[in-house]
DNA sequence: GGTCAAAGCTTGAGTTGCTGAAGCACCTGG
DNA sequence: CCAGGTGCTTCAGCAACTCAAGCTTTGACC
């Protein structure tokens, strides 16, 4: 393959293309395989982001949306007996959300089953592997605005 | 953590992971970028696709979504002057949307005020550049499922 | 030429996601 | 103990999304 790389360096714009259009991909095969198990995508995300237990508003903050948002949400996924509200010692009006088991379950078996992204994986060799998470580890805190506002 | 880079392979989880947060990130910052000029993400990812004049139909593919959704969605980028609905010539059921010019300005400032995505391109070397482009549209086709599907 | 299935768009009902304002329960500092 | 701030929920209200149904137009078949 292209060991000659065509030494063009891609502009900003060439980049924004490339990237939201992988990142769009990756989304829809990221709600594909969430809907396979009746969990829309926010209802997947929160469960992502709940393998710590988390109080209702720090979950908000990583969500990235209002408070009152995750209150539904949690509700949803407590119906479905995929997480637990559970009170926080110390101080009563903290509500911490606990994923369970089945949530575990759940969340692997969608990570498992994302197939066209497992497929772009393997479809990659080890220096490209090494070199998206650099690229990406590198880029992430100042992309997610780690630029003087804390997490 | 050396930094030597530890030429240790990561895992699909691993690249999983950052690729994950790396997508949410661009997308946070694509939505406030948006947000700043009244328009939700789904109201600006619907301009993104139409710079080229696009029938509805084939809007609602390169969107992902139904068909009947994107009538409201261009309905309201209608009624703020950014689209339009045009007659297709040769077959009267079909409108074609066509971004406005000054749809197209909004569409330019919304992508040159990504601060943050911005801000990450300038922070990777040339080489990195062009890894990332590469890989990114390597993976794309599998990514998107050309698979046996035409989009 | 007439008829009928199919395609393109819209509408309507219903669910979810999301925000902002209001409200309740609780903590903390004076 | 009281005042103000914090954490969560509830309640409109809107946008996005889906499915089913409806309308117009098209294309093919008789």
């Amino acid at each position: 393959m292209g060991s000659t790389a065509t030494t063009t360096v891609p502009t900003n714009a060439e980049l924004m293309e490339v990237l939201a259009a992988v990142g769009a991909a990756y989304f829809q095969d990221f709600a594909a395989a969430a809907a396979r198990h009746g969990l829309s995508s926010s209802q997947a995300k929160a469960l992502g982001a709940v393998q710590e237990p988390v109080p209702m508003r720090a979950l908000a903050g990583r969500l990235g949306c209002d408070a009152s948002n995750v209150t539904g949400i949690v509700d949803r996924l407590e119906s479905l007996g995929l997480a637990n509200r559970a009170a926080a010692a110390g101080d009563r009006r903290v509500k911490i959300v606990v994923i369970t088991a089945e949530g575990r379950e759940i969340l692997a078996r969608i990570r498992g089953e994302m197939a066209r992204t497992h497929q772009a994986f393997t479809e990659m060799t080890d220096e490209q592997r090494i070199a998206l998470h650099s690229i990406c580890s590198q880029v992430l805190p100042v992309l997610a605005g780690r630029t003087g506002g804390a997490q």
